[in-house]
DNA sequence: AATTAAATTTAGACAAATCTAAAAATTGAT
DNA sequence: ATCAATTTTTAGATTTGTCTAAATTTAATT
């Protein structure tokens, strides 16, 4: 598989293209950053090659194999975020760029070892489940900020956004995953909150409490 | 510089296109295993973008620019495979496949944060020299085992034939960088030494003997 | 110095991945 | 159910890196 082709995978994938959801060409365009005629011709090949389901005007989906190599680079890419911010202090807005490249490096010992020194981790820096080397993994039970009731508290275990201004913005105000945080009051006028995260007092912002996840147990 | 590039630069490095020695086209060819007819284009197109000097019919020689760019790929690659020995238990004979693919990974950062994680090292798993960020790099003092007199004894710092099946050769028989050697007799009729190596004694061959580099203080 | 052999370059073609512009199919609004 | 707007595909072109086959230059030998 050549790089281009894996990236049309993972992105099909993202797009929510499993199961049979049919993902049209413009999306696809959209979130590639190309466009739709260049979409319908790796769509044609990567049919050929049995990835995709793929009829004339309905849109592509992933079939098994499809999935299943999918799956393969989205695990790769997410041990490699691990590697990049346990091993050699990346912060979180900065794994994603190399990790689009190093997700494309063909070695399967490679990986299976990376694993094994990462110690088989579940969840990448922004709290993305990561795939087994079967294509299985768990979504975390967890829910945004935002929606946590007055007193209740929980671990911050990922975000929604994963931008990189957004993850700048929370390195910045340390706010980490692993950080227990308790909401301390809502504010109606503005539906802003403040919460108590390791020891100190915060008001955030509506807008930064709809993009973390929390675990609540 | 698209990775072809990165790899023609590297080439050339390693055929000895420093300083002014002329390289020939078909020695690139044959070395990347490509047509004379490609390597001329390349020429053109590297020697258009001031990496390469190149007359027509006159063969090929690195610019200041290109040598350092073909150390920066050296050194990424050569970080790399310390990298894979060292934290993944890749043998010697694994690694430079992969390597070869991990030296085009492009961010300035991740190799100086390698760097660090791997406390600096001087030299790769086949004891060959990593050069530094600003493209400095020593060749160890070192000498084959074949020429080493009787009652010497040495440390095995490199290989000279790095050869997939050399180095699965010197995997199975237990020899490995930072071995001390002592050379224990030479035979006259066939060159075949015999050495004592951690502990044991064992009878090789001048052509192995030939391969072995060993450091002497 | 001429001729042959070898190396190198040129010319033209191809595959992959992309693009633009035009044509065709689908959607959805009345 | 029709027609306009939107989406998607087709057709043809472009770029990068490669190839083959033919032409040219250099090198070697006599």
């Amino acid at each position: 598989m050549t790089r281009s082709e894996e990236n049309y995978l993972k992105t099909i994938f993202h797009l929510g293209g499993g199961r049979d959801a049919s993902i049209t060409t413009n999306a696809i365009a959209e979130q590639m950053e190309t466009k739709p005629s260049s979409v319908t011709d790796m769509a044609r090949k990567l049919a050929e090659k049995g990835l995709l389901h793929y009829k004339k005007y309905q849109g592509v989906s992933l079939t098994d194999l499809g999935t299943k190599k999918a799956l393969s680079i989205i695990r790769k890419h997410r041990l490699w975020e691990v590697f990049l911010v346990e091993k050699l202090d990346f912060t979180w807005d900065e794994v994603h760029e190399v990790a689009e490249q190093l997700e494309h490096i063909k070695s399967e010992k490679l990986i299976d070892k990376l694993d094994e020194l990462l110690d088989f981790p579940k969840y990448d820096p922004h709290g993305d489940p990561i795939p087994t080397k079967d294509g299985k993994f768990m979504e975390r039970d967890k829910k945004l900020l935002s929606e946590m009731p007055i007193s209740a508290s929980g671990v911050c275990v990922g975000v929604k956004d994963s931008s990189v201004p957004f993850l700048k913005f929370l390195d910045k105000n340390k706010i980490a995953l692993g950080n227990t945080i308790k909401v301390l009051e809502k504010e109606d006028f503005d539906q802003s909150l403040r919460i108590q995260m390791e020891g100190k007092d915060f008001r955030i912002s509506h807008q930064i409490a709809s993009n973390l996840y929390v675990k609540t147990e």
